[in-house]
RNA sequence: GCCCCCAUCGUCUAGCGGCCUAGGACACUGCCCUUUCAAGGCGGCGGCACGGGUUCGAAUCCCGUUGGGGGUACCA
């Protein structure tokens, strides 16, 4: 199995499911993982790229077992290769202009036929040394056959047969001698013993121009399997303008690994009627190219967040605080917050949090309240100014219980409040909210008694002071 | 235009001729929960694109239509 992407960008999370699925055929079979750069395109491709790959890589728990091998690093082989295919007589040179070459499949066009290119081989002296004089230098085509097909026997789609008439005689060295994507691939596929070909079904077309090289060279193409794309919520083709497109993006937002791999596993590939939730080690048991669905499959972010946050609440506690530790501090959090401190802070709070977070990026929402002095964002003002009477009411026997109790536990801060609430016969939505706003001033926060707890004695009363004297402010004017 | 592919709830999917009055998940929505909000539990809504065949019987097989996607470079 390999994995070829080109390194002109972050990697995308068709790419990183391309990735996924060749890595878990090659730990399930026993096979090997190839890594390989495909940076023919010296314009676009970057080692900054290259380096962000290796690292998502890694980071997603895919390792490879050889590589990552560069072809901008391989230019013998592939001149080797189109020498051989010289001899063979499988390549012509080509003088064709771009203009000339337009005219030529625009008259296809105009003709309904396939604008495919098919160029003079035959040239006199004369005309050589011309191009010679002013310096034009050919290419190298392949020449198709003009008769018969290439069948590719595709394990996702079946028989995918491509008239040679549709195939045009593809560019396999540029003019400057440097080999083209079709050319490498091929060469490479064969070279590196690669026995299956996994790779996104944009790529289809391409597969019988690889075949046609390899058969050329005198080598057997390998077993080839075409998935589906995945796709924007507009069935076009997922990329950056549909919102986060890059693992990178993922990582960022606080997603862990494993569920992250778990949910792109799911896209275009399900093992049965029920079962979504997979480890890496179950889906390397469970995972068959077999099942991989033929359509496209628009990714659902919604569901990837949801099952995220299902998985982070099963959890290992400590493995959660760790993680949400690391993320905080990787985001600059903690040492903005004051260090040790915060961390302290961070990690007393990773209870409360994990039952109801499901990216690492949303403790923000949920727990920021302890960071920095009391604040009341609008929303909560508007709610607890709704009525004010019975606010003051509430807030203040809150305060009263709060203020009489001698443990400051969870426990204890629970049985106060809840008989408090029995008191004042409330419902727990009327009673327990204003609890949350006095003390967290928000509206969505950690849970209402543990937010008290954490909040500390002095501060929670404090601030339930606070809120009291405003309310007793309002309700005077 | 030409080539290739695809087609089950809004979305991801199960289904590979009778187990289907089509199952699950997310979304949406109703109710429950004196641990409340973006947690959890229980319900509801909602689909085999259309038209022809084949068959005793089709979501499942065949053909066509429509729709969607990909490709169509001296990019990969």
């Amino acid at each position: 199995m390999r994995f070829a992407p080109s390194p002109t960008g972050s990697l995308h999370v068709g790419g990183a499911r391309t990735a996924l699925f060749n890595w878990l055929i090659a730990r399930k079979t026993g096979g090997v993982f190839v890594l390989r750069m495909e940076d023919t395109d010296r314009e676009r491709s970057t080692p900054e790229s290259e380096a962000e790959i290796l690292r998502v890589l890694r980071w997603l728990g895919l390792d490879w077992d050889e590589g990552p091998f560069r072809q901008s690093e391989r230019d013998d082989v592939y001149r080797d290769a189109i020498a051989r295919l010289r001899e063979v007589g499988a390549v012509y040179a080509a003088y064709e202009t771009a203009d000339e070459l337009n005219a030529q499949r625009e008259a296809a066009r105009q003709d309904k036929r396939a604008p495919v290119v098919r160029c003079k081989r035959e040239y006199t002296q004369a005309e050589l040394a011309a191009f010679a004089a002013e310096g034009r230098a050919p290419v190298w085509r392949f020449a198709v056959p003009v008769e018969g097909e290439t069948v590719i026997e595709d394990m996702v789609r079946g028989t995918v047969t491509f008239d040679h008439g549709n195939i045009e005689d593809f560019v396999v060295a540029r003019s400057d001698d440097t080999p083209t994507y079709n050319l490498a691939a091929a060469v490479d596929d064969v070279d590196m013993n690669i026995s299956h070909v996994l790779r996104g079904e944009d790529h289809i077309s391409n597969t019988p121009k690889q075949m046609l090289v390899m058969r050329a060279l005198g080598a057997e193409p390998p077993r080839y399997a075409h998935i589906p794309l995945i796709l924007g919520p507009d069935k076009k083709r997922l990329s950056k303008r549909h919102g986060a497109a890059s693992v990178e993006e993922f990582e960022a937002d606080g997603f862990l690994a494993e569920p992250l791999v778990n949910s792109l596993a799911l896209i275009g590939w399900s093992y049965d009627d029920k079962t979504e939730r997979f480890t890496l080690p179950e889906l390397v048991q469970a995972f068959s190219v077999a099942r991989v669905s033929k359509g496209g499959a628009v990714f659902d972010q919604r569901k990837t967040e949801v099952m995220h946050g299902r998985y982070l609440r099963m959890m290992d506690p400590q493995a959660f605080e760790d993680a949400l530790v690391e993320y905080l501090t990787n985001t600059g959090f903690i040492t903005e917050q004051g260090g040790a401190q915060a961390e302290a802070q961070v990690r007393r709070s990773a209870k409360a949090v994990k039952g109801k977070i499901s990216k690492l990026s949303e403790y923000h929402a949920l727990a920021g309240w302890m960071f920095g002095p009391y604040e009341l964002e609008p929303e909560a003002w508007e709610k607890i100014t709704a009525d004010v009477k019975h606010s003051i009411q509430v807030v203040g026997g809150g305060l009263g219980r709060l203020e009489a109790l001698p443990d400051w536990d969870l426990q204890s801060i629970k049985d106060a409040l809840q008989d408090q609430l029995h008191i004042l016969g409330e419902n727990a939505r009327d009673f327990l909210e204003p609890q949350r706003i006095a003390v967290t001033g928000r509206i969505v926060s950690t849970g209402v008694y543990e937010s008290i707890e954490l909040c500390g004695r002095d501060e929670a009363i404090s601030r339930y002071r606070a809120l009291l004297g405003r309310l007793a402010d309002l309700w005077v004017a």
